[in-house]
DNA sequence: ATCCACAACGATATAATGTATCCTCCCGGC
DNA sequence: GCCGGGAGGATACATTATATCGTTGTGGAT
């Protein structure tokens, strides 16, 4: 079975755990996220979804849809450049989940999500701690250049 | 001489050292936003400085005006929310620069801008670094509650 | 099987944020 | 005085996102 397959059905699964659904809508955006090379912006998602499909989508449905996608943990926003991406873990564990970083590369904008080390944690913990700061959220974004494009 | 007098006559200094002005706009923008108590958006930032003067500016001078004062690293832009702040070093010393990190409380929406350790630095390069990642920007950004919240 | 409650989606409008383009003005150096 | 470029004005438009209310459809209770 293809990853995407599996992908889609743990999707599946963890929904109805959720007791919500992966609707045919739902489905569709976030294979498409999957499928996709490169970090999409929702109207991008859009225009995408909309020409592989008869009945198009409205721009509200999307944003309803994605929110819901990163809710569940399927996909995340980047907050930087205001796009989406598939979880690099849909198809493992769910233990990385609120604990991951994103290496966005500035040359060719190819996202590395990347687990973050326990040494990590601690040491940011630590470091807002000292002001006094709890911690939230750990979606933390570096820019910078990749491996490939030095 | 209070904060805000002497933190337009350094920034008037930089900009002049950097072959460019600190003009009228310019120097009202910088002022608003070292007034403020919170984070301000472009448009939000407009509408005071429309109020308090008579001739309005358009919405594209305030945001040449922020790129500016924000590649002068005498204000940020907080990607997270879209809205921007003065520079909390404004005052001091430029070995800060482009190394700090934010704190960014969910509560009360207060910010405070820290400067990043040696230490924090070498571990992010490192963990980056392993990934075959060179980092360029150090803008982090972290959402929590902070001291006063909790 | 029917009905209900609620999740999901559609439709529409509009808000908020940000950029492109071209022109004018003004300051500083020559 | 002239000129070159920095700064800003005017206008239009692109992109991103949310508010609101109505409709549909699915699953569970009875």
């Amino acid at each position: 079975m293809s990853y995407i397959e599996t992908a889609l059905l743990k999707a599946e699964r963890r929904c109805q755990e959720q007791g919500s659904r992966l609707t045919a809508r739902r489905r569709q955006v976030l294979r498409t996220l999957i499928e996709a090379s490169e970090p999409l912006s929702a109207y991008g998602l859009l225009e995408i979804c909309n020409a592989e499909s008869s009945d198009a989508m409205p721009a509200m449905s999307m944003y309803r849809i994605l929110d819901f996608l990163v809710e569940q943990q399927l996909a995340h926003r980047l907050v930087s450049s205001k796009k989406y991406i598939a979880c690099a873990h849909i198809n493992c564990c769910s233990k990385h989940f609120r604990r991951t970083h994103f290496l966005i590369c500035d040359e060719c904008s190819q996202v590395r999500e990347v687990e973050m080390s326990e040494e990590m944690m601690a040491s940011l913990n630590g470091i807002a701690g000292a002001e006094g700061f709890r911690l939230s959220s750990h979606q933390l974004e570096f820019s910078g250049v990749c491996g490939e494009c030095r």
